[in-house]
DNA sequence: GTCTATATTGTGATAGAC
DNA sequence: GTCTATCACAATATAGAC
């Protein structure tokens, strides 16, 4: 069992941490050397390895970090006594605000997954996350409530691509339909939580 | 002006580049080396640097083919006489049919455009594609159409979000939701044709 | 056009002084 | 716990024989 969003005590383990979140997430495990985060936390190659030993092993805390800011984090709302229409509202809006504050993450884990899906498989397995169950139960509220005949799979993938692309793709997309204008497409992605929403809601109305 | 779909003529050179083309897709250009792409060819490493120079040059001719396999080809289908749900459904079904026959590329561009922005963008403008233009066609089209309220920008996100996450975040989501049942994924992903037609153009009818 | 050999720099990781 | 020094190897790239 790994602690995924505490980290540990000593003052420099976590500037360590810090600095491989950010230089690992940016660039990848591929483009990340062990230098790179030294120089990004100020101090010594030798220390990662004092802390960590391996390459690998900072790498694990990391994507555990960053897979937690990508995984819906829906059970609360799901238990609670709303009706379904603002259950799913309040899913789409919370997760796309994740997302914003955490921009890079969806494409590193989109990357990462298909680059090495063995070493994330173990990773998930040994992390106490169990995201098949954490979303089965999404499935069986949804199937609870009133709605037409779309497969609860469906419409759980259809949510996710909504909210994960448009950050994902993000330097493409801004560039290609907004001449490369960050504030046009900030302010594109926040009207795209009612346009999400909206498109959700009448996939599952009658 | 690069050409994208056709390679040199030399067998040697043809060799390289379909090397490179699966070495590089599959492992990033981070993750890969001159020596991988020559193993995989089955020659030299010295007759890498030989034909393309750089590992940067050999890397830019296998990303504007990728790219050509990313961007909707929607040209021809938008300049035809259907009406425009056909269009729509048209599009859907080509452009994931061939996502589904390049699987490995989505993820490859979406890595490669968040991790190095700048080179990217100096090729898309050094390769004679317009995805700006062409992008901004298919808007006209959409407009043309008699539709809701909807922003054309935000169809096409839609568009391109539902057809892509799928199979770039397919790892993930095969996992979660199929128990890992590659057979079971494939046949949701040709569901998903229909399901994603229907999603589109419920959103632009009145 | 294809190979071997090599130059140079960078990599993950460890040993050992303090 | 933090540093310097170092190992063994892999990286891109080039020179030069054939």
């Amino acid at each position: 069992m790994v602690n995924i969003i505490q980290f540990a005590p000593s003052s420099t383990e976590n500037r360590i941490l810090e600095a491989a979140k950010k230089v690992f997430i940016t660039n990848g495990f591929d483009g990340t050397s062990m230098q790179l985060i030294a120089n990004e936390a100020g101090i010594n190659k030798s220390l990662l390895h004092y802390y960590f030993r391996t390459k690998e092993k900072l790498f694990a805390s990391v994507f555990l970090y960053a897979f937690h800011h990508f995984v819906p984090q829906i059970r609360e709302i799901l238990s609670s006594d709303l009706p379904l229409s603002s259950k799913i509202e309040n899913i789409v809006g919370e997760y796309m605000e994740m997302l914003l504050n955490n921009e890079i993450i969806p494409a590193f884990i989109l990357h990462e997954i298909n680059r090495n899906p063995g070493r994330i498989y173990d990773l998930m397995q040994n992390s106490g996350l169990n995201p098949t169950l954490f979303i089965s139960n999404f499935l069986v509220e949804i199937r609870k409530g009133k709605i037409k005949s779309i497969d609860p799979k469906h419409f759980i993938v259809n949510l996710i691509s909504l909210c994960v692309f448009p950050i994902a793709g993000r330097p493409l997309m801004q560039r290609i339909l907004f001449a490369n204008d960050a504030a046009a497409y900030q302010l594109f992605l926040q009207e795209r939580k009612n346009i999400v929403t909206g498109l959700l809601l009448q996939s599952i109305q009658a």
